[in-house]
DNA sequence: CCTACCGATCGGTAGG
DNA sequence: CCTACCGATCGGTAGG
């Protein structure tokens, strides 16, 4: 096999992957037939069986590649700050930035939680998770300026508030003004922000 | 037309309801049958559209029946309390306690954004929102108390609480030890509290 | 409300 | 990688 043959390989295989995504996203997992994913990759139904053994297989490949809260790790783990204030909006602009601006991203955990009863979110989030937990050890410099809310509800409320934009950004995006929407987010992660830290509160030393 | 005759049809017509309310948030709704949905209703395929025109009619009936948001609104309406502060934790109980303990219900509302493209979300939400008005209308006498931020995004911001806690809890309820998930949700209101509110401040007059 | 059926489409495979 | 095909199942209907 040639690396031509490799190249070849991979790129039918990419497109079957892509072709697949859109159509999961937009017709949920039983609803995009494997006709339509192949016609959509530019190969015939058969010729799929080459690169996945199943639907299913193609499904959990897609998620590899574009489950949203992949996306989450790899911002935690650049994300800087002076402040804890300024690590947080930070982290939270790198976040927003990684998912893109269509909230369709979504979808792909709607089906994974409705058609699949959330079969393969223990083993994705296992990779996330320690990246989180990376990111809340930076906490401890700053123990005084965060009130007394334990840290995993902390960073369970910062993953928290990105599905409290999007989800509302989903469901009511649409009817909402645009000048309503412009500083929606930096709003939400104030709000939040606020509801952390002691800031304003008396600190005593 | 018989009473008994309308009795009949309106109990088979809520069995059928209730047979594909289940069979959507398991499955999804491409991937429910209408075989599923009769046998679980007691009855035959054919007698389904006895009652529905279409899959897509038992899917609405079934929205209006049970789409979380509806929930919403008639906590908002009888939630009380004599500060702000008691209002909101009011609020956020009741509507705790309408939506229930299982995190499933939001399936429903996956399915209808992934599969219908949120078709019927408009038409839902305009039943929810003058009751949303209605609540925020109460703000006015306390409005020193709150930090200055739009009215709008501070009740998008209570609704996107309940998104951050459920769809947190659903994502990665199972994996935290019991003790973290007892008191989550009145931490995340606490944080959504504080972080609207001015208490603690200098408030000055 | 059931039985028996319709054409269409499903995921997947054999053979080349 | 394609063509042609498999049995199974889909949503929906006719007739009683």
């Amino acid at each position: 096999m040639t690396e031509d043959d490799l190249g070849r390989r991979g790129h039918t295989r990419t497109e079957i992957i892509a072709s697949a995504y859109q159509l999961f996203i937009q017709r949920g997992y039983h609803g995009a037939s494997m006709r339509q994913i192949a016609q959509n990759a530019g190969i015939a139904l058969g010729g799929i069986y080459n690169h996945f053994a199943s639907k299913e297989a193609i499904f959990i490949a897609v998620m590899i590649d574009h489950y949203p809260l992949m996306a989450i790790a790899p911002a935690l783990q650049v994300a800087q700050g002076q402040t804890i204030e300024e690590l947080f909006r930070n982290a939270a602009l790198l976040i927003d930035q990684a998912l893109g601006q269509s909230p369709d991203f979504l979808n792909l955990m709607f089906i994974e939680l409705v058609e699949f009863h959330g079969q393969h979110v223990p083993q994705l989030f296992e990779t996330v998770y320690p990246k989180v937990l990376l990111f809340a050890q930076q906490f401890e410099k700053w123990q005084n300026e965060l009130r007394p809310v334990p840290i995993p509800i902390l960073m369970r409320g910062f993953i928290g508030l990105f599905f409290s934009y999007f989800m509302t950004d989903k469901l009511i995006g649409s009817l909402l003004p645009v000048e309503m929407k412009q500083d929606a987010f930096d709003c939400f992660v104030d709000i939040y922000l606020h509801g952390i830290l002691v800031k304003g509160e008396a600190v005593t030393e």
